[in-house]
DNA sequence: TATTATATTATAATCTTTACAAATAGTGTA
DNA sequence: TACACTATTTGTAAAGATTATAATATAATA
C-alpha cells in the first residue's frame, strides 16, 4: 500500500468523520493534490482535471479546497498580487521559494519558538502561529544563467 | 526638527538624486506614510488624501507606492487575499499581525541568518532574503474578550 | 428506493490592481 | 520669468482572482 494511497485514504476518513460528503470531484482534487510536487493554484487543479470532469466549474474547485483547508486537510499558501497554492498537509515543513521561475521547494527546520516568545514578549500579543519563507535563486535557474 | 521632518526630507533627497519629479500628490503620500503607525493599504492612502486633493486618482496612489517601492523608499507587505500594506523604511523589523482585528505591530529580532544557510545547504538555493510574521491576538482583543 | 440536505454548475458580481490615452504640470535652461 | 521637454496625473476601462447566487443534481441514510 503507497504512501499516496495512505493519505488518500486518512483523508477520506476525516471528510466522513465530519461529516463532508466524499463526491468524485473531492476525491479527484485531493488525489491530485496528494501527488504533486508543485503546490499548484486553484487553476492548475481546474486545468489537471479537466480531461476527467469537462463540465467541473472553477467554483468547485475554490469551494473544496475551502473546505479541506477548514478540516485541516490543506494549507493555503498566499503571496502577494498573484492566486493562492495549495499544499496538502502532511508533516510541519517551510518553504524555499525561487524568485526567478517561482519554484516552491519544501524544507524542513526546527521551528521558531524562540522568535514566537520574544514576540510575544515585546508585544504582549498571545501568539497562535507564524509564517517564514526563504527566498532567493534555485540550483537550475542559477546554473540556466551561468556562461556555456 | 523632528523625525518626521528629517524623514521625509531625506525621502524628497533620494527622490531628487533617483531623477523622480516631486508632486504635491508624493509629498502628500510620502508624509502620510511616514507619520502613519498602521500600515495602511492604498485605499486607505486614499481616503485620507481626498480632503486634500479631491481629484486625486487611486491610479496615482498606486503608481506612486510602486515607485516609492523601487527607490527602496517603502516596503509593500502583501497578504492572502485583502489588498497589500505600506511600510515607510525605516529600520528593519519583523511584524506582529493580529487574528481578531488585524492589527500589525512591529517588533525587532536580531534576523535568522542561520534559517537562511540552513535552507540554503539543503536545498542549494542562492538565498536573497527572507520573510517572517508573527500571528496571534493582541492585547486590546484578548482582554476585550474576557468576562466583565 | 425515497427523502433530504448538501454539492455542483453556470454565471454574474466583487474587489484589487494595472493599462491606456489625453490632459496637466515639474524641472532645467535661456 | 517664460519655454520646451518629458514625466506625471487623471479618468476610465480592463484584467485577474475569488466569491455569491440560484437552479439543478447527487451522496448519504433509512
Ligand atoms: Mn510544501
Ligand atoms: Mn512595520
Ligand atoms: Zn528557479
Ligand atoms: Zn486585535
Amino acid at each position: 500500500m503507497s504512501h499516496e494511497h495512505n493519505h488518500l485514504q486518512e483523508a477520506l476518513d476525516t471528510l466522513k468523520a465530519t461529516g463532508v460528503r466524499i463526491t468524485p470531484q473531492r476525491h479527484a482534487i485531493l488525489e491530485f493534490l496528494i501527488q504533486s510536487m508543485t503546490h499548484p493554484t486553484a487553476d492548475d487543479i481546474y486545468k489537471a482535471l479537466e480531461g476527467k470532469f469537462p463540465n467541473m466549474s472553477v467554483a468547485t474547485v475554490y469551494n473544496n479546497l475551502r473546505v479541506f483547508r477548514e478540516v485541516g486537510l490543506v494549507k493555503e499558501l498566499t503571496y502577494g498580487d498573484a492566486s493562492s497554492r495549495f499544499d496538502f498537509v502532511t508533516t510541519d515543513h517551510y518553504h524555499v521559494i525561487c524568485e526567478e521561475c517561482g519554484k516552491i521547494v519544501d524544507f524542513h527546520y526546527p521551528g521558531l519558538d524562540e522568535v514566537e516568545q520574544l514576540a510575544s514578549h515585546v508585544t504582549g500579543f498571545k501568539v497562535s502561529h507564524h509564517r517564514m519563507e526563504v527566498y532567493g535563486t534555485c540550483p537550475e535557474c542559477t546554473s540556466s544563467k551561468e556562461v556555456h
